[in-house]
RNA sequence: GGGCUCGUGGCUCAGCUGGAUAGAGCAUUCGGCUACGAACCGAAAGGUCGCAGGUUCGAAUCCUGCCGAGCCCA
């Protein structure tokens, strides 16, 4: 960031005296092999349309004029290729760096890209019909890391999960709960044609006994509503229980049941019918979402009477926004992908366009040595979260989960996973930071304190050195990236790189026998380093222990 | 039938808002611990970026068609 920074005002001063103007999809940044240079600008291509001059010749003219300012920092400058702009910076420039990581402690690599725009982040949202599985974990971990990521950028963070407590999945429940209590106390009653088929069903018939003993002489409807909150409570008691236990934060649970039970859904539908987007038909009432491009209307109230799950939806919507957020994240499981055009046309017709962001999360393939594990919440057969969680760990798990782009698919081998290799480089980058840690104290009780900003460190002088410096000149943009794409993955990539520098460094320089004043110099470099590990894995929600 | 997402070395994936010789890890082969943690490091080998066109000075990246996989809707 800081090289990026110094380069872009050199940059900008010389093409205001040559009269360009700053094209604005200029990119500075590290070439794809190093030896090109530190940083590469593509700057003089992007001003070929404009400045009517051949690439190069641009590139020339702009060299010859930043030479010509005597920059202290700038050691060299190339072109190469097409006409890009190879910058070489002096050493001290880079181990400056260091002043900057310190100074700044644990906030290195926050910035004020979000300038306090307020932002929801809602996800899990599964329905309270049975323990999270795998999948939800994924969603889980993308959610939570997303907030950790934009709230280190400037964005004011809210985090919610909305509870899908009314409608049909919750009569099922109810429905499934009273068959089996009625099964266990040997009553032979008929099977529900669909319900939910899992252990936990059976505990839940428990609970219900015990608090209702009476439960089964009482009207079928009044049973039902009984076993449909008892199961509903419990199961969201073990649902954020789940996901304590595997660090993820909610600020708002928020209950689509209140939503009805105000009548926001009402207020929603009279709004549409205000400004003529809503619209009865057949005794039903439509939003007229093909007014935003969708691919055909959609019924909001069917003719029974009955709302959709879409018209929650957008009261729910209407509701994010009228709460004053300036963006929506919502995480979706792929399988509501069909889901995203009426999704955008409704926030579109609430006049919010442009403000809803809905990232999918492809099904998780659970796999166990390489043997595929079913999962399915109905049929009663899944490896839960919890499951998985005790097994592996939270940290392997959620670094697996953060380690792809959410829309890809992800296999997830319990056998590779608690593997300590570069299966799951979790292991990986939290080993450079114990290495670190280790050598820190090692050097402490060998009375060798770390160098300051103020002492000499011309030591760091060696192509590692460079390497490293460099590197943790780039955390503010790999975070940076990560928020503006949306993509927690990003920081994992670049934790693996800075890890891969830091295990090579070690291994070519000896640190603590190195002679005093280069020694120290070191000391702070890896101190540095093993704060930008830490302050990475933390926007993962990873641990970073001191030892492993 | 309509729609969405995805096809990148043997495997798992980055790169995709157009830029230099397409990158990692695993697996394979070879090499490195009498110094700070070998959960590590180095080297080799491995690719028509699904196929075919188009746009451009330049395409894995953008557009169109086709093939293939998965999912959603009817």
């Amino acid at each position: 960031m800081k090289g990026k920074i110094h380069l872009q005002k050199l940059l900008e001063s010389v093409l205001a005296e040559k009269g360009w103007q700053w094209p604005e999809k200029t990119t500075i940044e590290p070439p794809k092999d190093r030896k090109f240079g530190d940083l590469a600008a593509n700057v003089a291509m992007m001003l070929a349309g404009t400045a009517k001059m051949a690439p190069r010749q641009i590139a020339e003219t702009i060299a010859a004029a930043v030479t010509a300012m005597n920059d202290p920092a700038i050691a060299k400058i190339d072109i190469a290729g097409p006409g890009f702009l190879n910058f070489f910076f002096t050493e001290s420039f880079w181990r400056e760096v260091l002043a900057e990581v310190n100074a700044q402690g644990e906030a290195y690599g926050s910035s004020e890209l979000g300038k306090g725009t307020r932002v929801q982040v809602e996800y899990v949202s599964a329905n309270p019909t049975g323990p999270l599985h795998i999948g939800h974990g994924r969603g889980a971990a993308l959610g939570d890391s997303l907030a950790r990521i934009l709230e280190k950028t400037g964005y004011e963070v809210q985090c919610e999960y909305y509870i899908n407590d009314a409608g049909r999945q919750m009569r099922i429940l109810g429905d499934s709960i009273l068959y089996r209590l009625r099964q266990s106390l040997d009553r032979n009653p008929v099977e529900p044609e669909d319900y939910y088929k899992g252990d936990y069903i059976k505990h839940i018939g428990a609970v219900v006994i015990a608090q209702h003993e009476n439960i089964l002489e009482l009207p079928e409807e009044e049973a039902v509503e009984i076993c449909k909150n008892i199961g509903m409570q419990a199961i969201m008691h073990t649902i954020r229980e789940d996901l304590a236990a595997f660090g993820v934060r909610h600020d708002v649970w928020f209950s689509e049941k209140s939503l009805v039970e105000e009548g926001k859904v009402d207020e929603t539908f009279a709004d549409l019918r205000k400004t003529g987007l809503g619209f009865e038909e057949d005794g039903a009432f439509w939003f007229k979402s093909t007014q935003f491009g969708d691919d055909k209307d959609r019924v909001l109230r069917k003719s029974n009477g009955d709302t959709t799950y879409f018209a929650s939806d957008i009261a729910y919507h209407d509701n994010k926004f009228k709460r004053g957020f300036d963006l929506v994240v919502d995480i979706w499981g792929a399988d509501h992908h069909g889901y995203i055009p009426r999704m955008t046309a409704a926030v579109e017709a609430l006049g919010h366009p442009g403000r809803l962001k809905m990232l999918l999360v492809k099904l998780v393939n659970l796999l166990k040595g390489g043997e595929q594990i079913a999962m399915s919440t109905r049929a009663g057969q899944f490896e839960t979260l919890k499951d998985v969680v005790d097994e592996v760990g939270p940290d392997a798990a959620r670094y697996i989960f953060l380690s792809r782009k959410s829309d890809s698919n992800l296999d997830f081998d319990l056998e590779l996973v608690k593997q300590k290799s570069m299966d799951n480089p979790v292991f990986y980058v939290q080993y450079a930071h114990a290495r670190v840690c280790s050598m820190l104290k090692k050097a402490e009780a060998e009375g060798l304190a770390p160098a300051a900003m103020t002492d000499n460190l011309s030591g760091l002088d060696t192509a590692e050195d460079m390497e490293l410096l460099q590197l943790l000149d780039q955390f503010p943009d790999a975070v940076d990236g990560a928020a503006c794409n949306l993509a927690p993955h990003m920081i994992s990539y670049y934790l693996q790189d800075l890890a891969s520098s830091l295990h090579k460094y070690y291994t070519i320089h000896h640190v603590l026998s190195a002679e005093p004043e280069r020694c120290r110099a070191r000391l702070l470099l890896l101190a540095s380093v093993a704060q930008v590990v830490r302050g990475g894995l933390a926007l993962l929600g990873v641990s970073a222990p001191d030892s492993m």
